[in-house]
DNA sequence: GGGTGACGTCGAAGCGCTTCGACGGGGGAA
DNA sequence: TTCCCCCGTCGAAGCGCTTCGACGTCACCC
């Protein structure tokens, strides 16, 4: 491999020369720039990228921890994943990916050795045991999701929690009067997941301020549970005529097992989900939904890691409004009886 | 961070013995690296990545580049990437994600700039346009799938042509005559992606050497598209009795498609499958099906980079036997009219 | 006309680690 | 006892880059 010495020569200039004509961090003359462009191109010069970190302090690498435990959805994990790496990209850096198993030491290591500049989570807790680690870190970092407690740190999320209620309060409008709530797997509330508990949350505080009768119904993410679901609620609200999934993995089983039960969507059952809008849009009855921006999300978080690593000042919050897309699968309640 | 000179002067030895004790490279006596060892953690000493890569070029870092396109089956891809990562990290690498739209660029990047150790591909295409690429960079690389012309590569894969042979065999063994292969979606036969293609080409050939009608249909990755191809299969081959499917996301729905159809499986139409143990063990009918072992494909192609890079000599094709797990969807062929 | 910057470039000093050669001392072989 | 070699440790030389300070040149202004 060409190193900088052999492109100066090349060049017929000094090695930091360029150095600066290839960063631009100080002014060259453009006759310079050009012979050092040209020699870097003629001897396919590669900066080497340890002595770069080594030099500058900066690895431009991002650490992204992915989440992989039972009842989360992968494609979506995935969406984001990507996002962050063609935004990571776009700003010259590359991403290292640790499993959320790795835990606290994988955090701690990768920042530690300078393997990487700043951190990005996914998959946060309301109590998430990484925080103080993370506040105790001397890189930035940005959590996608929200912890309790977030003083000091910086987090983006769609607000989950404007997502329930906006999913009630279309139903609500439309005149349904009896919503559930089919929600993550139990296991995500029992680990006190942020984004789950959000949504209900914000469920139960619109239908309670809109006068509904309401229930949650967490479900596992298998299509006979989707099936159990659908038939209890029938059997616990009898009345119900408006649905809300959170639940990637069971928005399409759960309709289907609707209409098997008898239940026209959305002539008898209106839904409703927060999902990807390419799944919502995707299913033989458009789903009318609040979209993930997982792709927004991940660009923000890499941007919001830019501005910090520039030195640059973010809000500690950012929470994205919910966008409810209107679709084929929500109507007015028919008031004719079953 | 305290740097390796803190760390040998806290022992009261020289920078070198601390970096011969902590990496065990030249022997150093018990008490020394003791002396070594216990100042490096009173020191919470920490090796930084980049100084470590610009003296060793090792940065221990592996790219791992992974498929985004139509198609794919994302939680499969997730279930390598998890393995990967995981296996990398027992030989103490972290991985670097690096997504198909990057290209031949993207590798090259990483290769020369001396970011990455080695690569690991997923994806493979029979004509794989980086293979040329891959041979003249001068760091190690391993594919998971087999291009047409490997010729100084290194790959490895579950053997997906024994694996539609096996299914096949087992169709036949159980006396069913008409069987038919439900594919993945017909972009990834057209992109020329290798075990798609092999699959197609085991089946086929078992089945003629078996003497049976067969029939291949690819499937897009929706349940509509499952309950389309199901309804064509019972139109084009009335006598159908078995089915291998290749395409983790239309499996579950087209068991339901043929239900609904009024088939029974097993007793009606025997279906076999090449997909992760975990889907086919987890339907409502547990499905015979032929392993597709990510974890330790993924592992395997960590070990062997490993070798590679140890300066060790790996055979260039790894082919992973298929095993087939009998489960509750095949039967023999009841001769009883529909 | 001399002072003053700004511009463009260079040289040198590291960044923190690994590794090579060297060296003193002690044990085994002759 | 002598020689040799190996063990355990040290010092120094980089690895390839960035960055800081310095310096010469030129234009500009008073």
């Amino acid at each position: 491999m060409a190193k900088i010495t052999d492109v100066a020569r090349h060049a017929g200039v000094s090695p930091s020369t360029v150095s600066y004509a290839l960063s631009g961090k100080r002014p060259i003359s453009d006759e310079t720039r050009r012979r050092v462009e040209e020699a870097a191109r003629a001897l396919g010069y590669r900066p080497h990228a340890g002595a770069r970190a080594l030099a500058s302090s900066r690895s431009n690498v991002l650490a992204l921890v992915v989440p992989l435990r039972a009842g989360i959805h992968v494609p979506v994990v995935m969406q984001f994943v990507v996002s962050v790496v063609t935004a990571a990209r776009r700003h010259d850096h590359d991403v290292l990916l640790l499993t959320q198993e790795e835990g606290e030491e994988g955090l701690r290591r990768v920042a530690d050795t300078a393997l990487v500049d700043a951190l990005i989570l996914m998959d946060v807790q309301l109590h998430d045991p990484r925080l103080s680690l993370l506040r105790s870190l001397e890189r930035p970092s940005v959590m996608i999701g929200f912890p309790l407690e977030a003083d000091g740190l910086t987090c983006i999320d769609l607000d989950f929690r404007a997502a329930g209620e906006r999913c009630v309060e279309h139903l609500a409008q439309l005149g349904h009067r009896v919503v559930g709530l089919v929600g993550s797997p139990p296991e995500v509330y029992v680990r006190g997941t942020a984004f789950a508990q959000r949504v209900v949350q914000g469920f139960t505080a619109a239908a309670d301020r809109a006068g509904l009768a309401s229930a949650v119904h967490p479900c596992e993410a298998t299509p006979a549970a989707a099936r159990r679901v659908a038939e209890r609620l029938l059997r616990e609200q009898p009345a119900l005529t408006g649905v809300v999934v959170h639940n990637e993995a069971v928005l399409e089983p759960l309709i289907d097992a609707f209409e098997q039960l008898g239940l026209r969507v959305p002539a008898d059952l209106s839904v409703t989900a927060i999902c990807p809008d390419e799944l919502a849009a995707g299913l033989h009855v458009p789903v009318t939904s609040v979209a993930l921006p997982s792709a927004e999300v991940g660009e923000r978080a890499v941007g919001l890691l830019m501005r910090k690593l520039d030195g640059g000042t973010v809000p500690e919050a950012t929470l994205l409004p919910p966008a409810l897309t209107l679709r084929a699968s929500t109507a007015p309640r028919t008031v004719s009886p079953r």
